[in-house]
DNA sequence: GTGGCATAGCTTTTT
DNA sequence: GCTATGCCAC
């Protein structure tokens, strides 16, 4: 195809503003694009424009939020049929690259090793203990300090300015943390999450080599996600952006990440940045139906500090949003899990068509169990989990320490594992031995007489060292053999055996290990132990979410961002937790969670169901609770109220109002719980083990004639669920349509 | 050096 | 309520 045909086709299907942003060449850009208003499409349209319009691929640059999105949008360049070779890659793999290029500037060799959240944390204490600072006295808690030294490192500040009003003397000492934790990764030939964008600041505006240099390599750049960048990836862009060819896309309204830095007048202060910049709005919506698109708007229409926008569409109205008022967090599972269950029986939808999404991951277990209890699939988002498994952490370790033997932190952690008689005063004193000698943890192990270490320990460094020089003897690529030595020669998967409870889940998560590896070769066949340990260390949450595979995606509301599913379920729409409560609210923590509410609603295309719970168990206490005020927020005539649980229960049969007591067992006899006008779910009291059985081995199948011992004769509408989950509607002469749960209904067939 | 027990911290969100 | 860490005893 020729280069014009192709750009004809970027342009084919676009609505004006579209095409504006496409076309778009040279000078500042800002896309203000409101939810679904085909803002990857105008993205991935826009480069291949670029490319058709003579641009050598190499010469730009798109950075995007996730590895998912990058790898996304690379896919959907190259099937535009335009030559490939476009860098696309987020903030931290950007950088990482670059410093694997020029660290030497900076202090760092190409093996560096990039340093977790729980690295940084190892790093500080050992930071805290070189300088003798007694962690019982000292009121504030590594964790914290680590906390502040990232939030510093972020937003480019002395750690003094970050101490708030905590008293000079913490302020001074926190400095004093952070000038020796510094010192710690330098020497280790480590960078943490924040370096990696520090650092690269300090190629762009501080070294030579590079100032002059790095800023001119790439002619177009673009960045996605613009109003989540925080001051240094700020810096970043418009540092890698000489030409002035800055194209960034964003919404200030699903701006979610202040709290770990990003400063949404990075987005609503561009044009002050660059007065020439041209600036195109998307505001028609693809994606959801008027009724979810005009709720996300009057929610969001609440934030005071805001750039309003018009958000419209031309899709159908679509259903009400529903909310489940429920009794607890038990209950809102349960009533979840059973309306996927009707969506999937009656045909309109099917479990990969359908999130879950709440605020905080602790919300994931209860739904989890009901979910399994209906026997329905469902994928948890939460990539980071794997490897942060102590196990995996472990041998991810050894894998560094091959790579970077400098890597104190990781040689620290694993000298002693499996155990091997190098306990931690043998550790402690080659420790100190390194430094005051100018070796790290490894190098004074070889050097091990030298610092005086004698006895058992000696064996076990060597033992150590062997396994490491061994491994070191490999080639570096393919990347799968490297790990399976590994597990073979420290003979890791018999020292997990021998670990208790999860034994076996161990061993699985590290033979997994091998698999990551090989599946890491396959996506990348020239990579290395050092692009392998790379991808694992910037591994994202949704990055690891692969959405070809069925079942219900569980996940928070910030991995939802960027994201789209045919049903959206919202749980716990109550105040403390959707809003989220903390201490120092100044209304601005107010917008960002009504923010994300709007990132929430807006991932919906045709339905929503909101949940909300009168009490909730919190840190295993159970606490009631109020509505939260979004749900105010609402235009009443899109959104349908559904009590599911008490307060039907209460009207159905007219109950004295009284709070259920959680304390109080439930009375004896059938129970009955009401979900909607014409079902119910009884639960009888009595459950003889014998009509269990027989229960649950009569096949009950719709259409069938039955008799209840309460309600009399009926006919089977509806089957669902599996063994002990397994229930049926039934339609009884006597009482209506019953919801019955098998295994407690005691139901007979009659003919 | 290992294993058992107590207890603190966790539930904000993540590269 | 769960879990990861740290402390102590053997």
């Amino acid at each position: 195809m020729s280069f014009e045909k192709l750009k004809d086709a970027c342009l084919a299907g676009c609505t004006a503003a579209q095409r504006e942003a496409i076309t778009h060449v040279d000078g500042p850009l800002l896309v203000l694009a409101g939810p679904g208003s085909g803002k990857t499409r105008v993205i991935t349209r826009r480069i291949a424009h670029l490319i058709a319009g003579g641009v050598r691929p190499a010469d730009i640059l798109a950075i995007t939020f996730t590895n998912k999105a990058a790898g996304e949008m690379k896919e959907r360049i190259e099937a535009m049929g335009v030559p490939r070779g476009a860098l696309v890659s987020t903030f931290h793999s950007f950088c990482a690259r670059m410093l694997r290029i020029y660290g030497r500037c900076v202090g760092l060799t190409d093996a560096f090793t990039i340093y977790d959240t729980a690295d940084s944390l190892s790093a500080v204490k050992r930071a805290m203990v070189e300088l003798e600072i007694d962690q019982e006295q000292f009121p504030v808690k590594p964790a914290v300090v680590a906390k502040l030294i990232s939030h510093a490192k972020n937003r480019l500040l002395t750690p003094e300015k970050i101490m708030g009003d905590r008293p000079p003397e913490e302020a001074q000492t926190v400095a004093k943390i952070y000038e020796r934790y510094q010192k710690l990764l330098q020497q280790a030939n480590a960078a943490d999450f924040d370096d990696l964008l520090l650092l690269m600041v300090k190629l762009l505006q501080e070294v030579p080599e590079t100032r002059e240099k790095l800023p001119h390599r790439f002619r177009y750049v673009l960045v996605d996600e613009y109003q989540d960048t925080n001051r240094a990836q700020y810096l970043i862009a418009r540092g890698m952006a000489a030409s002035g060819n800055l194209c960034v896309t964003g919404d200030p309204d699903q701006s979610i990440y202040a709290w770990r830095g990003a400063d949404i007048s990075n987005i609503l202060e561009f044009e002050k940045d660059f007065p020439t910049a041209k600036v195109v709005r998307l505001e028609q919506n693809y994606r959801s139906t008027k009724k979810i698109l005009a709720a996300a708007d009057r929610v969001i229409a609440n934030n005071k500090s805001r750039k309003v926008k018009s958000l419209w569409t031309e899709n159908p109205d679509g259903e009400p949003l529903r909310l489940l008022r429920c009794e607890d967090e038990m209950e809102e599972a349960n009533a979840v899990a059973d309306e996927i269950a009707a969506w999937v029986r009656r045909g309109e939808l099917t479990p990969r068509d359908v999130a879950i999404f709440y605020r905080v991951n602790a919300q994931s277990r209860v739904m989890e169990k009901s979910l399994r209890a209906e026997a329905i699939p469902y994928r948890i988002v939460a990539g980071t989990e794997y490897y942060q498994r102590k196990e995996v952490k472990d041998l991810l370790a050894y894998l560094r320490l091959v790579e970077n033997p400098a890597d104190n932190v990781s040689a620290q952690r694993v000298a002693n594992v499996p155990p091997r008689r190098l306990g931690e005063a043998s550790v402690t004193k080659l420790l100190n031995w390194g430094n005051a000698n100018g070796h790290s943890l490894l190098g004074a192990m070889a050097r091990a007489q030298e610092a005086e270490v004698r006895g058992g320990a000696l064996q076990g460094i060597q033992d150590f060292l062997n396994v490491i020089r061994a491994l070191r003897a490999m080639p570096r690529t393919p990347v799968a053999p490297i790990v399976e030595k590994l597990l073979e020669l420290t003979k890791f998967e018999r020292h997990l055996e021998g670990s208790g409870e999860g034994a076996e889940d161990r061993v699985a998560n590290a033979r997994e290990l091998v698999n990551a590896a090989a599946e890491y070769q396959q996506a990348e066949p020239e990579g290395t132990l050092q692009g392998f340990l790379e991808q694992t260390a910037l591994i994202s949450d949704v990055d690891a979410w692969d959405e070809k595979q069925g079942g219900v995606t569980l996940m928070t509301l910030h991995a939802a961002k960027g994201l789209e599913f045919p049903a959206v379920i919202i749980l716990g729409l109550e105040e403390g937790l959707l809003p989220l409560q903390r201490d120092d609210d100044d209304g601005h923590e107010m917008e960002e969670e009504r923010r994300l509410f709007f990132v929430g609603l807006t991932r919906a295309k045709r339905r929503v169901i909101l949940t909300a719970a009168d009490s909730r168990a919190r840190y295993g206490k159970r606490e009631y609770t109020q509505p939260s005020r979004f749900l105010e927020e609402l235009p009443p005539d899109v959104v349908t109220d559904v009590p599911v649980g008490s307060g039907r229960r209460r009207a159905a049969h007219e109950a004295p109002m009284f709070k259920p007591s959680p304390f109080k067992s439930r009375p004896a006899g059938p129970r009955v719980v009401r979900r909607s006008e014409t079902e119910e779910v009884v639960y009888d009291a009595d459950d003889d083990e014998e009509a269990i059985q027989a229960a649950l081995h009569a096949p009950f199948r719709v259409g069938d004639r039955v008799t209840h011992p309460m309600y009399g004769a009926g006919k089977v509408m509806d089957v669902s669920g599996y063994g002990e989950e397994m229930r049926a509607s039934v339609h009884f002469n006597s009482v209506g349509l019953k919801r019955l749960v098998l295994k407690f209904a005691h139901l007979k067939k009659t003919s």
